[in-house]
DNA sequence: CGGTTATTTCAGTATTTTCTGAAATATACG
DNA sequence: CGTATATTTCAGAAAATACTGAAATAACCG
């Protein structure tokens, strides 16, 4: 079974960009023939398609089940299992905002816990720990802006994307409303202005 | 030259953790090895400390440079090379958006252009490239969001990731402070408040 | 049940990536 | 320059990862 060729760029691309991340090419291209199929795919069909052993497509699913990157359909009158992407795209950057957090931002964060109960026997060991402390508060940082990632729905997600650039002006705003005059963040707001 | 057991671990999770991630053990354990030592280390210092041979840390530092994540230093009266990382743990993320953008995004999203420019030859090409489309116009907006995070400085980027679950509210009054009454901007935050 | 079809597991192989030591190259200093 | 020291390159070894085919297991159906 062989795609069109704008479907196979796609999808080798995708195959390359995959084994840069963690993810092997295998993964990547399985991941990304699902995301543009016009209707659920079983094993079968995907192991023809892109020539992968069907041991090996097995193994792709479950790796991108784990993710909650496919989603396993049944098909009405057939005992094979079919397998979709998340039909919203904005939800790719949650479920990786999710399966992110529990897998390195989680294992992460407590190790810099652990380490950062411990007293320093040196003064190495001292700015070790302060050097951890400043990284642990980033990671910590980014873990809670996760979160939010998480919560938001679609539309206010894109909305609080796009607000990029224009941040600075609104959180002025915000400063000039929730300071009172006077106040350091007020007068921050107008240097920055 | 052995570390202490704090930095030992704390060396040891990053080498791990890198390699879920695109980087290898050894750039791993390097750049936290850097990261949290007192002073630039020349490269003879870094391979005794980690135990990897001299020419795996030229080349781990070499990468690490190409990030801009490894700084070289030279030290007054020694003619080896030192090095160390940015100062300021923010810049780690900024510099990661760069980096990311210039080597996923930018090949990523040249490649969905090129391939949404195309006309498709049939109903399952078509659907594909909406597909794309809409793949394109999410990394599209990242990569926008991304280049904000570049251009804000430190206590503004805090600012913005801090700003968090808050943002919700803050775009209603944004909406409010903007739009003309009765207008779409402020019907949604009537909606969503 | 027994047969059929679908899926998973896994040991072994193939491929890719990482790492090393030796040689080549570059840099500094007298 | 010439010598000493520092760094990089690179071919091959070692290690890690990906992939396959065969066999085991599971799920369904008559």
């Amino acid at each position: 079974m062989d795609m069109p060729p704008l479907i196979q760029s796609f999808v080798l691309h995708f195959g390359e960009m995959g084994s840069r991340w963690g993810i092997n090419r295998t993964v990547g291209q399985i991941y990304a023939l699902l995301f543009v199929a016009p209707r659920p795919l079983n094993a079968e069909e995907i192991s023809e398609t892109l020539g992968f052993s069907r041991s090996n497509v097995s193994m792709g699913l479950k790796e991108l089940q784990s993710w909650n990157l496919a989603l396993m359909k049944h098909m009405p009158g057939d005992r094979r299992d079919h397998f979709t992407t998340p039909g919203d795209v904005w939800a790719i950057v949650r479920i990786l905002a999710e399966e992110r957090k529990k897998r390195e931002i989680d294992p992460t964060l407590s190790m810099l816990r652990e380490l950062l109960m411990q007293s320093p026997g040196s003064e190495e060991e001292r700015h070790a720990q302060e050097r951890m402390r400043e990284m642990h508060d980033l990671i910590e940082t980014l873990d809670n802006w996760y979160a939010d990632v998480r919560r938001l729905e679609t539309e206010r997600l894109i909305q609080l994307l796009t607000l990029g650039s224009k941040v600075q002006k609104v959180l002025e705003v915000k400063d000039r409303l929730f300071t009172l005059p006077g106040g350091r963040a007020r007068k921050d707001a107008e240097e920055n202005g």
